[in-house]
RNA sequence: GGCUCGUUGGUCAAGGGGUCAAGACGCUGCCCUCUCACGGCAGAAUCACGGGUUCGAUUCCCGUACGAGCUGCCA
């Protein structure tokens, strides 16, 4: 058997969409699985929508999340050039484009803008269309400059005309492709548009491109968005003109948003780059990603790239769209940071702590005391605030049903505490418990009774990450002490 | 509109002619606990509908409904 071939041929168009990602991972899979090779092709044809800096997106992509290519610009092998635009140049596209105008599998266009309009013919009426939806144009080529003399074309040609070469497909009879997921797909070939193969300025559309360049790079597994199912037929007809064995086709579910709508730019979350904004971490993602329409055998949900490599196996994609839940990938990220090694992890928290904290405290021990608490880095921030300064709040939250805790209770823990702290030579942890759990034992109360009212009373808050002896450690005797006096004042204020 | 695809709890999903229809997220409750979280335990919640085939259909077939994708000189 031939050794597995898969690629990613991403258009470099902006941000790395979630889809695209998924696409990725799986070609990656794929190949790696069976200890095949993985290539990253760039389809620059579309010259309009090229943006500037996306190829490095690109690069930048796939090394974080490391789905390392074996080949690809940057690599070159065997099977260069890897980028379209290039290998646009070097003619290869209009030469087979050539070729099968020879075998009459293809011909020249030299209508104009303006006679495909006419072409469109609408269904519906606009007054009861209920949406665009009702109202759409359909087109289909009338093949009309097929019709066109060898003469004619010449003609036409010398004068500079402009012209494009499409496909020329059969309108009767069907086509039949064979998906590793979706099985086998038949249309009827009245179906089938002359769709375009070379566009007017030369340049391939990604339909020709792909089939020519898939085949010159000898891919063997053509894996891709579900989307594309719809053109498939169009790719069969081809490979069979130009009498090329066709690729296992792999057809990924869509991923949706919860509207259940395929993904959209706007959805906030729809690309890799918005995802690491908002928090999250980049082997959580692919974790996420991978699960989203498939699932291994062992039902194992929590998995390394390496485990997935062992695991995948696109016999078990799904069919059916999948909802990208943006609530379970905070589940997912929660558990990756659970499980991160504390020097990565600081190194990641540390800058949304500094973004809130200016005082010189100790900050990794706030970091640590996040860790098992938060979802994504950015949920840091509004759980630490109150190390930074004492937020401004109500004295009824001294008051605790089960703590059995209450303004009148309070100011007197606070109140026997106060002189302690003051007196407390070595303001460490230990001896800040060693304190409040003395006097506890002695008044012979509830934990809950001692230690309510004065973590309330140093962070002014009812939920705090850590308890009172990890918050007056790290804000320090001084600032516990002022902020005890303090909640002191207003406790006495409202009695 | 046409073509193509899809439909197991709210979401991701396993399964597949006879099951009490896995598991996970989320949700609810309990335990742990100085709060929140972590952790542990428990619970509610699913086979879109209608016909077949069959002793038996969530599973196979056909329709219907609903949803989605495609219908570009975009990819």
């Amino acid at each position: 058997m031939n050794k597995i071939r898969t690629r990613f041929a991403p258009s470099p168009t902006g941000r790395m969409h979630v889809g695209n990602l998924r696409t990725a991972l799986y070609e990656y899979l794929i190949a790696k699985h069976e200890g095949g090779t993985f290539v990253l092709r760039i389809e620059d044809t579309d010259q309009q929508r090229e943006v500037e800096g996306a190829v490095d997106i690109i690069y930048r992509t796939l090394k974080d999340t490391g789905l390392i290519h074996d080949e690809g610009p940057d690599k070159e092998a065997n099977y260069g050039p890897y980028v379209q635009s290039e290998r646009q140049e070097k003619g290869i596209y209009i030469e087979y484009a050539k070729q099968l105008i020879e075998s009459g599998d293809a011909y020249y266009c030299f209508c104009s803008k303006e006679r495909l309009d006419t072409l469109r013919s609408h269904v519906g009426n606009v007054e009861e269309a209920d949406s665009e939806k009702d109202f759409k144009e359909i087109t289909k080529y009338d093949k009309h400059c097929m019709k066109l003399s060898k003469e004619e074309v010449n003609k036409y040609l010398n004068e500079g005309i402009p012209y494009t070469i499409r496909q020329n497909n059969p309108t009767e009879g069907s086509t039949t492709f064979k998906d590793e997921v979706f099985g086998e797909i038949s249309v009827d070939n009245s179906e089938l548009d002359d769709m375009i193969l070379i566009k007017s300025d030369g340049f391939p559309t990604y339909n020709f491109a792909n089939v020519v360049d898939d085949h010159l790079m000898k891919i063997t597994h053509v894996v891709r968005g579900n989307e594309y199912l719809s053109s498939t037929p169009k790719y069969t007809r081809l490979y069979e003109a130009f009498g090329w064995e066709e690729p296992v086709y792999v057809h990924c579910p869509l991923i949706t948003n919860e509207e259940h709508k395929k993904l959209s730019k706007r959805s906030g979350h729809s690309s890799y780059e918005d995802l690491i904004e908002q928090g999250f971490v980049s082997e959580a993602i692919i974790n996420f990603i991978a699960l989203l329409g498939w699932s291994p055998s062992n039902n194992q949900e929590i998995m390394s790239l390496d485990e997935l490599i062992e695991l995948f196996d696109y016999k078990n994609i799904n069919k059916a769209p999948a909802v990208f839940d943006m609530v379970k990938l905070r589940w997912m990220n929660g558990e990756y940071i659970k499980k991160m090694d504390e020097q990565r992890y600081i190194e990641m928290a540390m800058p949304q702590i500094k973004e809130i904290i200016t005082k010189d405290i100790d900050l990794k021990k706030i970091a640590m005391l996040v860790k098992t608490r938060i979802e994504t880095f950015i949920d840091i921030k509004e759980m630490i605030d109150f190390f930074e300064e004492m937020p401004q709040y109500d004295i009824s939250i001294f008051t605790h049903k089960k703590m059995k805790t209450n303004s009148e209770n309070s100011l007197e823990v606070l109140e026997d505490l106060l002189p302690k702290f003051v007196e407390l030579q070595d303001y460490n942890e230990s001896n800040i418990e060693k304190v409040i759990k003395d006097y506890i034992g002695e008044k012979g109360i509830k934990n809950g009774q001692g230690l309510w009212p004065i973590r309330t009373a140093v962070s002014g808050k009812q939920n705090t990450p850590g308890g009172a002896y990890e918050i007056m450690t790290i804000i320090g005797k001084e600032e516990s002490v002022n902020r005890i006096k303090r909640s002191i004042k207003m406790l006495k204020n409202s009695i």
